[in-house]
DNA sequence: CTATTTGCAAAAGGTTTGCAGATTG
DNA sequence: CAATCTGCAAACCTTTTGCAAATAG
């Protein structure tokens, strides 16, 4: 489930790098996102922490992944079910959202993202300016 | 904001194709969804309803439309603040969600949505089943 | 030293549920 | 009639908030 922990000294030059203070707090719940492949929710980076930092409390997992996300330093996903996951991956990716699991996976297609991309530069909506374009693929995984 | 309303045969011809029964709560809820081009809220249609209907309850409106998504006769959408709209409107668009106002506007781009369909249909995604791609633009509103 | 962040508990907000009575097919 | 739907109020669950103490820069 987990990839390997990124450095400490990493994760405090991305914090400076969003002009974010640096607290114990946020270094665990950056490294506890940042190590997770699976979009975890506010719950299970908290549940996944306690042992560790009995402290801690459930309303700063919140605050704290909420300050990341309004800063950009992560984005904040919706699952098929509502329910908000957090994603520490910043490089354009989309999402296959499992309707039978409720699961958010990677799908990492650049020929997808370049179509896209392509599409939206020569392209103007009115009286609108983009920012992002989220494109998720909903259905169920097979395995 | 309102287009014309649907007349209640209609209505009730589209309940009918869904397997859904037809009640009177379910028919003005369904016409009050249809004839908004806002993508309400829950709490929406019930304000827009409660002078008209005054018995009908909040938790009828949930309810019925918890029906209706699962039955596929209408969608449920999720703006940028996380609040959940819904979609009488079953054809293939986009939307443009505004950050600035958090509301969700239609897209209609039938280049867009052949660009998309067309790269899906001849992709296969390993372990997964697709059943739907849904592209949000995310922006402002200039106004 | 000042501003920001944290933990706690309480509150909020949106959505769901249980149930008795009403309605549909 | 049997099955389903409705209204009401209470329950629920996730997220947010207020505030005093702790911590960062």
């Amino acid at each position: 489930y987990l990839d390997a922990k990124i450095n400490i000294e990493e994760v405090k030059n991305r914090l400076a790098g969003f002009d974010l203070r640096v607290t114990h707090q946020r270094l665990v719940i950056y490294q506890a996102l940042a190590a997770s492949v699976e979009h975890p929710t506010a719950e299970v980076i908290y549940q996944s922490l306690i042992n560790d930092y009995p402290a801690l409390s459930l309303a700063t997992v919140y605050k704290t992944l909420d300050v990341f996300s309004k800063a950009g330093l992560i984005r904040k996903l919706k699952g098929v079910d509502d329910s908000s996951h957090f994603d520490a991956d910043l490089h354009s990716h989309n999402h296959l959202l499992c309707t039978r699991t409720n699961k958010i996976l990677d799908y990492e297609d650049p020929e997808l993202i370049n179509l896209v991309e392509n599409y939206f530069e020569s392209k103007n909506i009115d009286n609108f300016r983009v920012n992002e374009i989220r494109l998720n693929i909903i259905g169920e995984t097979l395995n």
